[in-house]
DNA sequence: ACTAATACAGAGGTTACCTCACTATGTGGT
DNA sequence: ACCACATAGTGAGGTAACCTCTGTATTAGT
């Protein structure tokens, strides 16, 4: 109502609450499939992996959801496409983490036969990550639980609400 | 050319993004102190406490009272002020962290010399956290700091945007 | 008086990061 | 061709910010 000048102290522990409500609840969400929030993360990165165009998540919808597509085997195209093989540091520039955090949580979706890695047969320093079909069918069970579930943690708040957080969230963005 | 920040992030992914740069820069803002943005959100909540009442522990309203505390010293304050001890536990719920949590990083600020224990003398489990004038004036000091500089990490938001922002993190909130 | 609950702390674990140093490889300059 | 230098990934090791489980005082309830 009045002024508020001790705004950010506020905001600060609101934004701090809401957090950790968030990390929480999608750990809940991901325990059944052993996935840490994190892991999600990354294999979903992978998953929506497009060109810089602009990409809504909405638009994810339009695949196949249920479709284990078998193999997904990449026949050389030129356009990137979801599931195509990614490097390890544009991976790590999606996340917005150091490469050396990219190679820590890529190991562990390795060991759980999620993702591949492969030499980029065009420079050989790099390496290809890209996941495999198990990977795939994972991501798409775990899209198509959640949405179904629509325990979204962000659901609680109205449409016009979270589009407002996500435009002032993109402001702060980075 | 066509700066776009608002790549393709849900909800999620926007908010994990901004609490990151918000963590970052407290960082940044504290490390001058040797603070880390939880011990400063630790002794924050020490100093800030007033009213609230959490109306906890019964208030010891009973009287059966061992005569055995020597009389003179001014303690028995009933408001609650800024820099009166509070319980290790009810520091906890403020955090929203576990006691042992809260153990923890009382534990560092009293290394530092910011913060003292003291038993309880009305429950003698309990232990009493207060800011020792050290602290206070350690954070009297970021406090001034922090709002001179306005380097606020929220500042880049306008007043209603941080107004709406709150609101809706609010809806949030655990 | 006896049992249950509570407050705290020791021990040890986890997640999600980080930097620094090193190797293998690619690139540009002369 | 050769050298300087940059780049991609990773081993080693570290940190912040949590957690649970267990144990020990102490207090509260019957």
């Amino acid at each position: 109502m009045h002024s508020q000048p001790s705004d950010s102290a506020d905001l600060g522990d609101l934004f701090h609450a809401a957090f950790r409500g968030l990390r929480r609840t999608w750990a809940e969400q991901l325990s059944p499939w052993e996935l840490t929030p994190h892991q999600w993360r990354a294999l979903m990165t992978l998953m929506r992996r497009r060109a810089a165009s602009s990409a809504e998540t909405g638009s994810a919808s339009a695949g196949s959801v249920a479709a284990g597509e078998p193999a997904g085997e990449p026949t050389g195209q030129d356009a990137p496409a979801p599931g195509d093989p990614m490097r390890l540091k544009d991976l790590a520039e999606r996340l917005r983490i150091a490469p050396r955090s990219a190679t820590e949580v890529v190991d562990q979706l390795e060991v759980k036969g999620l993702v591949r890695r492969d030499p980029d047969p065009t420079d050989r320093r790099a390496t290809l990550v890209a996941a495999t079909p198990a990977g795939q069918q994972l991501f798409a069970k775990v899209s198509a639980e959640r949405r179904g579930k629509s325990s979204e943690y962000f659901a609680r708040l109205s449409a016009d609400d979270r589009a407002e957080l996500a435009r002032i969230l993109g402001q702060l963005g980075d």
